[in-house]
DNA sequence: GAGCGCTTACT
DNA sequence: GTAAGCGCT
């Protein structure tokens, strides 16, 4: 008997830790470790509860069970595998230095304890080291990455595992709630977790939305994004089942441009791969800057401007609402995360790590290889060699992303009536107009214009090219 | 076959 | 500015 530990692959489909042939019967198990607890937080452990209830019921209806255990994953899992006699323990590789550490521990407790440890690659597509320059060096530059990446072969999903291949649990174990755990219940509302519903999200956009996803991506008040990152991130669904499913839409493509907008999806599975094997070969990015500089960049140092951009009060409609929408909703329109991100670091010129722990504290489908690909991108410390240094005008892009402000007003109820180009112009009107159109609005906390200068300095001080 | 200069493109 | 490919040595 061969214990499974699911971490992020809360899914019974498309598992290949479940399918393979190396023991006669499988029993899953769950670890709640404080270790991992304490860099987790109250959105994604709700998403996490919701998809362990659905699995363990999975596993119910076929009388097997899932185990939920809590304390320090080496000792929870040596107790439970002696316990019930198993002589090895199975789980999908993780990426992350964390992650990587943690399993380090447990397969020297269970080695000490004389059981096997089994290890799948079963997150990616191509796993970390199998896409690489003609050197043989992991890739810094994502188009690269992009053209190997998109002509390899994929592996296609996999059956979740017979019943007959099932144990049966040796006692019945209960989901703790968020406030077990020490956790307060996130102020935002949380999207559904578990299998079922991840597949409801594929089938959903595949069936529609991933063709006019080229167009319409980038309009957050549309909102043709699939919806699947918290999916990815918790595992609820199998990157397998994820790219046959993207590949079936492009054969049932009506034109062109359809198969060119899923080739456009494509590319964001690819986007989460390069990040992942990027954090793989460089674990340090979740704390350092990727690229180095000649000196430290000297990120200021202002709570108040990071608690109005935490709070959604910068007075730059764009920024506002899509901070508001991260606070309602654990989740933000990845065009407005890119948007808020610039502003945070060429704007109010504050050190990208506060945005990325506020991010990892509010996102439901935070991972450190997305996210920090994605801070360190915004900041441009991270991986992308660029011709020209990048500074979002966020006036510019509000105007060009949601033109009709529906967004900005669905998410800022303060701007709820006010005309489009009224709010696109907010920088350049005047106290009394402002208050006119919306007391309760702030201006802007800072002027862009001068911020784009002095993060243009900063960055050639850190060059070493300026005093 | 590594080491170079040249070219190309960077979401 | 710089990573990566390419062709040449």
């Amino acid at each position: 008997m061969r214990l499974h530990w699911h971490r992020t692959d809360l899914r019974p489909s498309d598992n290949l830790a479940l399918v393979s042939p190396d023991a006669d019967s499988i029993l899953p198990v769950y670890v709640f470790d404080p270790r991992i607890l304490d860099h987790a937080a109250p959105p994604r452990v709700a998403f996490v509860l919701d998809s362990l209830a659905a699995l363990r019921e999975w596993y119910r209806t076929r009388e097997s069970d899932l185990i939920i255990l809590r304390g320090e994953a080496p000792t929870e899992l040596a107790r439970l595998a002696e316990a019930t006699d198993a002589d090895a323990v199975s789980w999908a590789q993780a990426y992350s230095g964390l992650g990587r550490r943690r399993d380090d521990r447990v397969r020297d407790r269970l080695a000490d304890a004389g059981i096997e440890t089994h290890t799948v690659h079963d997150h990616l597509l191509h796993e970390p080291g199998s896409i690489t320059t003609n050197d043989g060096d992991p890739y810094a530059v994502y188009s690269y990455f992009w053209k190997k990446w998109r002509d390899r072969e994929k592996a296609s999903s996999v059956a979740a595992p017979g019943a007959d291949r099932l144990a049966d649990a040796p006692e019945e174990t209960a989901i703790p709630t968020l406030a077990d755990l020490g956790f307060d219940d996130p102020e935002a509302t949380i999207p559904a977790g578990g299998y079922m519903e991840a597949r409801h999200c594929l089938n959903d956009f595949c069936g529609d939305d991933i063709y006019r996803y080229e167009d319409a991506r980038d309009a957050p008040a549309t909102d043709a994004t699939s919806r699947l990152s918290p999916h990815l991130t918790h595992g609820t669904v199998g990157i397998r089942t994820v790219h046959d499913r993207v590949v079936r839409a492009r054969e049932e493509a009506p034109d062109d441009a359809a198969r060119e907008a899923v080739e456009t999806f494509r590319g964001e599975l690819a986007w989460r791969e390069f990040y992942h094997h990027v954090l793989y070969f460089n674990p340090e990015v979740v704390t350092e800057n990727y690229r180095g500089y000649e000196h430290d960049i000297e990120w200021r140092d202002d709570p108040e401007a990071l608690q109005a951009w935490k709070e959604g009060k910068t007075g730059y409609p764009i920024v506002d609402a899509g901070m508001r929408q991260l606070r309602r909703e654990a989740y933000m329109h990845n065009r407005v995360r890119m948007i808020v991100a610039s502003f945070l670091t060429k704007d109010l010129l504050l050190d990208w790590r506060e945005g990325y722990d506020w991010f990892r504290r509010k996102l439901v489908d935070h991972n450190p290889a997305n996210d920090n690909g994605g801070w360190q991108w915004a900041a441009s410390t991270g991986t992308d060699s660029q011709p020209y240094f990048r500074i979002f005008n966020p006036m510019t892009q509000g105007e060009r992303h949601d033109p009709d402000a529906d967004y900005i007003r669905e998410y800022v109820p303060e701007l709820g009536g006010v005309d489009a180009d009224v709010i696109h112009g907010w920088h350049e009107l005047s106290d009394a107009e402002r208050r006119d159109a919306a007391p309760d609005y702030p201006a802007p906390i800072v002027d862009h214009g001068e911020r784009r200068e002095a993060a243009l300095t900063m960055f050639e001080r850190a060059r070493g090219e300026a005093d």
